[in-house]
DNA sequence: CCAATAATTTAGATTTGTCTAAATTTTGAT
DNA sequence: ATCAAAATTTAGACAAATCTAAATTATTGG
C-alpha cells in the first residue's frame, strides 16, 4: 500500500501528463524524470503489478482510479508542504518546489492532516494550484489563460502553468504576484503581446509565451 | 560532501554508542540499527573510505572530527523537527521520534536554519534533549539521573534517557512531563524504589529503574 | 596455553532503481 | 504499401544496502 520515494515521482510524472486522457508515453516520462526510456519501462512493468495503472507495451500508460488518488495525496503533500515553506518559513516561492519535492514522500497522514489544519486548510499553494484535501478531492477552480482572456475585463492572477525558476524569476521582475488584480489593456496581433496594468502601476508589456503560462480567472466571481 | 539516508542512521548509532570515548562494536552497532552485523561491517567499510571515522577490523569504530560534526547536524535536524511536530503541530511527545527519523533526513541548511529560527531557536528538544546549534555545537546541561539525586532536594524534570514508547506512556500516565517539579521523600534501600512528589499531587511511587530514565537539574540553578 | 565460544568479517546472493547497447515494434513519408 | 526513422522494450550490467552461510579472528575458562 506504501510507494517508494521514485515510485511516488513516477505516479506524480504520469498524473501531470494525463492532463486530458491520452495515454502518456515512455519517452515523456523519460523526459520529465530525467531518466532513461529503458528506466522508465522497468518501472512502469512494477507499476502494473501494483495494480495502479493500465500499461499496454509500446502504447503508453494511465492511472487507473487507485493511483490517481494516490497521485492526488501526493500532490496534497507536496503543495500543502510548499504553503508552509513559502507562509511560515518565509522562502521565495521559486524557493520552495525543491524542497516540497523531499518532504512530499513522508507518508504519514497524521503528519498531513495536523500540518492542514495548522496551516488552515489553505485551498491553494503559493504558485497558485489547487491542494487536495483529505479525501484527495481537488478544489475546483475556474482559470484561464492570461493569452486567452478578454479584453479590458479585469481579473485576478491565480496561478503559473510552471514553476520553472526562469518563469519565477521573470514574474517576480515584473512584480506579477498571485493575487495581484491585472487587466489587459492591448493585445497586438503582431507577435501576441499584450499591454497590461497590474493593480495601478504603469503599463507594461508581456510577451505572448509569458501570457500563456499565467493563469487568471475573473474578478468579480 | 552528502550522506545518504541510511549513512546517515550509521553516523548517528555510534555518535550514541560513543558515549564515552570507547570504541563502538559491531554488534553493538548492529543490535541499535536492527540490522545483522555483517551488514555494518560492509557500511563502516564505505564510510571509512568517506574519511568521517576510524575504523579497525575486529576492533570496532570512532567517529574522527568530521563525522561528529556531521552527527551533530543530524541530531540537530531531528530535534528541530521534533520541536515543530510538538509545539507547532500538537503531536504527542511520543509521536513525534519516527516522524523526526525522516524529516532529519532532508538535509539543507537554509531549510534547517530558518525552521530554527521560525520555533524561536529553542534549545531542548520535547524529550529534554539541548538542540545543537548552526554550528553543531551542544548547549551545555547539567543533569542527572533522578535515582542518582539528593533526597528532599526540590528538582526540575529535564529529560529522559530513552524514547521507547514504552517509557513515555509510563510518564504519561505518571504525570512527569518536562519542566514539572519533582523532589524525592523517601527512598527504600531494598529495591532502589522511590516515593517522589510531583507539583503539590498526592505522594506516588517510582521504581528504581524507572528513576535511572528521568534526568533532572536543581531547580534553583 | 589452548580449545571452545563469541564476535566479526568475507563471500556470494537479492532487491531497487538506474544505465548502455542491442533488438523489436510502431509511425510516417513517399 | 513499404521502408527508414523514431519510439519502445529487452538483455545484461552496476551501485547501494541489505541478507545468509561460511570463514576468520578474538576472548576466555579451565
Amino acid at each position: 500500500m506504501g510507494f517508494s520515494a521514485a515510485e511516488e515521482n513516477y505516479i506524480k510524472a504520469i498524473w501531470k501528463l494525463q492532463k486530458d486522457n491520452t495515454n502518456v508515453t515512455t519517452n515523456a516520462l523519460s523526459e520529465a524524470l530525467k531518466t532513461k526510456p529503458a528506466s522508465v519501462t522497468d518501472m512502469l512493468k512494477r507499476l502494473k503489478d501494483k495494480n495502479i495503472l493500465n500499461y499496454l507495451p509500446y502504447y503508453g500508460v494511465q492511472l487507473n482510479a487507485e493511483g490517481q488518488q494516490a497521485a492526488l495525496l501526493i500532490i496534497r503533500r507536496h503543495r500543502l508542504w510548499e504553503y508552509f515553506l513559502a507562509e511560515k518559513l518565509k522562502f521565495d516561492w521559486d524557493a520552495v518546489h525543491p524542497l516540497a519535492e523531499e518532504l512530499e514522500h513522508i507518508n504519514s497522514p497524521e503528519l498531513t492532516n495536523r500540518l492542514d489544519a495548522y496551516l488552515g486548510y489553505p485551498q491553494i499553494d503559493p504558485h497558485g494550484d489547487p491542494i487536495p484535501n483529505i479525501k484527495g478531492q481537488m478544489p475546483v477552480t475556474t482559470r484561464i489563460a492570461l493569452a486567452d482572456y478578454a479584453l479590458n475585463q479585469p481579473a485576478v492572477v491565480s496561478g503559473v502553468l510552471n514553476q520553472s525558476s526562469e518563469l519565477l524569476e521573470l514574474l517576480k521582475h515584473k512584480k506579477i504576484t498571485i493575487g495581484a488584480t491585472i487587466e489587459i489593456c492591448r493585445r497586438f496581433e503582431f507577435d501576441g503581446s499584450l499591454e497590461i496594468q497590474l493593480q495601478d502601476l504603469p503599463l507594461i508589456t508581456l510577451s505572448s509565451y509569458l501570457a500563456q503560462n499565467i493563469l487568471v480567472k475573473p474578478l468579480q466571481l
